[in-house]
DNA sequence: TACACTATTGAAAATGATTTTCAATATCAA
DNA sequence: TTGATATTGAAAATCATTTTCAATAGTGTA
């Protein structure tokens, strides 16, 4: 159960566990789709009545800086999370369901270095993503 | 001056050539910056101080449509705008000032033929964007 | 276990971004 | 030149996010 090790990390920085936090944690942490603080609000509330959505905001902020969670941006907005991978990795997105997949094995270090060489610019970061349709939406 | 074509285009979409739109297009064109709808309409009201902020949406809407400029996301936020290259491309951004460059020449071919079989997902599309330093802000 | 400190909470209000409504005006084809 | 209508800016409405604040709940300590 990740839902866990996420309250331990929340607890280890000093955090405070409580039922609001857990509700979150426990839809954020288990869902395969990128959601807005709207949808775990609405979500959690299933599991904690008294949840606020401010507190849903405010928790999201915090898993986000300790890289539990990450933003999804995609054409239709960039307001949903969802659960980070680990290390450097990518996503990929189903454009149907909103299904999230990490991966990585990327090389971008051949056209990173030829871009800087090109342009003159140092280098720091890339961001990968890719769009699709997953297994399951693709049957139909 | 590609403004100029800018206008042609939305003229023979059916769209009216008016003041407001000709003061809009000429300050996204020329940017090598990504512009917030704000910092557009700040700009453009030097030009047409009549200028509406609701106009300058309602203009960026009809660019991005016309595939004229594209919106650019950066963790600070995904409002700006820049003007879009040609093709297949994608974007450089200084992380210190801003400037945009576009690069192709990226094959993600093989890439994206591995995830695809690796994940049974069929892969549409892709995002890639490169952060950096641009030769200016390299030498401070 | 009880306590005290203070982080956290939810509600309401404030802010910021974007969209809608609407009556006045400007564009453009005829 | 004119008339149909697309476009305008202002104000109001909506939606997302942040701030404020007094009440409450978590946590380490006694």
């Amino acid at each position: 159960m990740t839902a866990e090790l996420w309250l331990t990390q929340l607890h280890e920085n000093g955090y405070r566990l409580t039922d609001a936090r857990r509700a979150v944690v426990e839809i954020v942490e288990q869902s395969t789709r990128a959601l807005t603080p709207v949808e775990v609000y609405d979500l959690a509330r299933k599991k904690y009545r008294a949840l606020g959505l401010v507190t849903v905001y405010r928790t999201l902020e915090k898993l986000e800086e300790l890289h539990l969670i990450q933003r999804v941006h995609q054409p239709q907005g960039c307001q949903a999370f969802v659960s980070a991978g680990h290390g450097h990795q990518h996503l990929l997105l189903c454009q149907n369901c909103g299904r999230v997949e990490f991966f990585d094995g990327d090389d971008l270090d051949a056209l990173t270095r030829y871009i800087a060489q090109k342009t003159g610019y140092q280098i720091n970061e890339h961001w990968l993503q890719l769009f699709g349709l997953c297994m399951d939406c693709r049957k139909n």
